[in-house]
RNA sequence: CGCGGGGUGGAGCAGCCCGGUAGCUCGUCAGGCUCAUAACCUGAAGGUCACAGGUUCAAAUCCUGUCCCCGCAC
């Protein structure tokens, strides 16, 4: 039986959960006319709570389908998959720099502009189009973690809460004044994949109450503290790459973190050679030996300080398992090194 | 046409290169052992080997096509 955890990764349809409900259940705000721009589906998740709520999408922006995934095939991103689905204008620009579009966007008309991982810098000149100027709902509690990648850094460097936040944009990267927060605790248990889960679903609900305070005038902004920056850049594969040199709780919040997407990995050896694994759950416990050793054939790998238990993997062709399944289809034996 | 792995009893895998009556681990069921147990022993049920063609005396295994899943790159 497949362990909780791993139903919790197939959720790619957060936006047609009824977990969006308008909130509150007050009477509606008045209707504002926006165009949203997005891209994955923490985005998507945000740009239906939105729909919902009763507002006017008047364009949606997305990342261009580019060549991408197996077999090199276009396809769509989740924003503009739902976007479509939705009947919705769509423009999927290469760059928001481009005058043709910001001309385009200017002649909207629009209230606000709202963007959630879009992916583009956006030039002033789009920003201050809208009459009410461009908000971002970002996952974090800035200012920390600005930048790419909030949710899996706030899990890498043991963060015991994070959130989401809207702001208004302004030049340069997640800097603007604040207007709402929604603390979320992340829990011991949680992965990449379940905050992400916990936060699209809360930047939802936040971004609707926020609009509509805009909407209402009532929105009060507040400027960022000047301590406590931090970035989240992007993450690099090599990056993802376990180094079991390393103290077993930097290892088991790196693996927890980038579980399941894009995922911390390692080679194994097995009988057809060497196989990269990635480790989607784990779990600290004691236990020493070269780092890489494995400690028993229960998935206990030494690291350069104590030792982590593989608890959930992935190998090459192969979907998600926990170790039970994995370990039987391959065994990591006491005495490997890896 | 970017590269590659995979679809075999309920779960996880081996077997495929070198065609010849389907195997292993786990689970399930029954019985046994035990103070007891997720432990141990014995036995049982359960599979048109993704699908469709082809080659062959014979195909999970070779050839062709289709569907689905996944890793990398992006």
């Amino acid at each position: 039986m497949a362990p909780k955890w791993l139903e919790r990764l197939k959720v790619p349809c957060l936006y047609r959960s009824h977990a969006l409900a308008t909130p509150h259940g007050k009477s509606k705000p008045a209707p504002m006319r926006l165009a949203f721009l997005g891209t994955p589906v923490f985005a998507a998740t945000s740009l239906a709570a939105i729909a919902e709520a009763g507002h006017e999408i008047a364009c949606v922006y997305s990342q261009a389908p580019k060549p991408r995934g197996r077999g090199q095939e276009t396809r769509p991103t989740p924003v503009e998959a739902y976007a479509r689905d939705r009947g919705f204008m769509v423009r999927t620009p290469i760059s928001m720099r481009d005058p043709e579009e910001v001309a385009a966007f200017a002649a909207l008309g629009l209230d606000a502009a709202v963007v959630v991982a879009f992916g583009q810098i956006l030039p002033t000149t789009v920003l201050e189009a809208a009459r009410l100027g461009a908000f971002n709902l970002h996952a974090s509690l800035l200012p920390r973690w600005r930048g790419a990648a909030p949710i899996p850094r706030a899990l890498m460097a043991g963060d015991t809460e994070t959130g989401v936040q809207v702001m208004r944009m302004t030049e340069g990267l997640d800097v603007g004044p604040i207007l709402a927060t929604a603390r979320v605790a992340i829990e011991p248990d949680d992965i990449g994949g379940t905050l992400h889960d916990k936060l699209a679903v809360a930047g939802a609900g936040l971004l609707v109450e926020t609009l509509a305070a805009i909407g209402a005038g009532g929105a009060v902004e507040t400027a960022q503290a000047a301590e406590g920056v931090t970035y989240a850049k992007k993450i690099k594969t090599a990056e993802a790459h376990i180094d079991w040199s390393r103290p077993a709780a930097e290892i088991d919040l790196l693996i927890r973190g980038l579980s399941p997407f894009p995922g911390a990995w390692f080679m194994a050896p097995s009988p057809r050679g060497e196989t990269r694994i990635k480790a989607l759950l784990s779990r600290v416990e004691e236990g020493a030996g070269a780092p890489g050793e494995v400690l028993d054939n229960d998935g206990l790998i030494a690291c350069g300080e104590g030792a982590v238990r593989l608890l959930g993997a992935q190998r090459e062709g192969k979907g998600p398992q926990g170790a039970g399944d994995f370990l039987r289809g391959f065994p990591l034996d006491l005495g490997t090194n890896l």
